[in-house]
DNA sequence: CGTGTCATGTAATCAGTTACATGATTCA
DNA sequence: TGAATCATGTAACTGATTACATGACACG
């Protein structure tokens, strides 16, 4: 029924796309779903035996002449099956966790600097995802016109998009809040530091 | 330097607040920052009797006539001064994993229906969120007037409802084209199915 | 007298990362 | 020849939840 562990449905999911190895998965998840999912070695190698064993998928040794050897693992039947079924079940909320908002919680002990700086480095951060995220959506838009997935994937970059742009401007309204915070400060105790 | 176990932060910033039992501390998660953040007793018991043997924190048994007893944990100097250490670093980027994205990025293999019932759901427990938001918002600026922790406070709460409302507007817009892609569909092949 | 809440705790288990080991091939 | 990348894997560890055990007290 509802699943606890979602790794094994991530890699099903991926083998929806071709038939893949334990790397070109770990690749694959690194240069598309990396911000939204991800996994590691230690996790995509046990699973993907336990799903052959489960007959989920099967493996085939692979040697093309002038390459490496790679065991490359491809969704059977049974497999595709039961990932649809887990897609159409509701998705679990995820627990959060948050720690920029969790040291702003607190942030009456380290001083408006301190936080400022916080919000600032945040603001960086998602100003260089939202480029990211841009140049994800127009090469994603030129490289696989016609293709199925295609309107599916953008759905889950808008999110980031949307999400990203929400931080951005949430940074911006924080940071005047702040800094009106501090002059009002220096106006009243010049040389005061922190709250 | 740089923390692994956040945990103990979590634990001592509450206390920053006032001295509290385990218990206490799991129900101010549950009512004040249970959308960023949250910790299982599983965590709280342990990390509250490691960090009284460390001498961050201090405990002494409370039995108030008429209550049950309770052990009430303080946080010493020294847990202040490692607290605020810990602010002042820079805030790890956390690992996200949201499995409606995964879903939806899979979403070809599921059909345009269950497609549309996930965001619908997904609309609905966002909207749902906002309203808590919006309510605690309302009750933090009333009762805690002049309270120097409170802008910090608003500061979270603020990214939460502008976090709460980009995906709403998400969801919005996805809905939209879904719904207008399955009306192309039906025009075109009225008995048809999925995607 | 039973249910709910207050209150503390632990054991089992699961999930997940990190570090390490190994080795082939490619390229400068 | 040495670094980078391809490629597979495991062991150790950490982090965290869940389930369970226990018991007092309050309220209807």
């Amino acid at each position: 029924m509802s699943a606890i562990n979602k790794t094994r449905y991530a890699l099903m999911g991926l083998l929806t796309f071709s038939p893949m190895s334990g790397y070109d998965i770990k690749k694959t998840f690194e240069k598309s779903l990396n911000y939204f999912w991800r996994e590691s070695y230690g996790q995509i190698y046990p699973t993907l035996k336990k799903l052959t064993a489960e007959g989920m998928t099967e493996s085939r040794r692979e040697h093309l002449p002038g390459q490496r050897g790679k065991i490359v693992y491809a969704l059977k039947p049974e497999g595709l099956s039961a990932f649809t079924d887990w897609l159409r079940e509701s998705a679990e909320p995820m627990r959060e966790r948050n720690e920029l908002l969790l040291k702003l919680f607190f942030g009456r002990h380290s001083g408006l600097d301190t936080n400022i700086r916080h919000l600032q480095e945040a603001r960086e951060k998602y100003l260089r995802q939202l480029d990211e995220y841009e140049e994800l959506q127009a090469r994603l838009k030129t490289e696989f016109t016609g293709n199925p997935d295609l309107p599916y994937w953008l759905i889950a970059l808008e999110y980031g998009l949307e999400i990203t742009q929400g931080q951005i401007s949430w940074c911006d309204s924080s940071l005047s809040k702040l800094e009106e915070a501090r002059e009002r400060q220096m106006k009243v105790e010049p040389s005061a530091k922190g709250v």
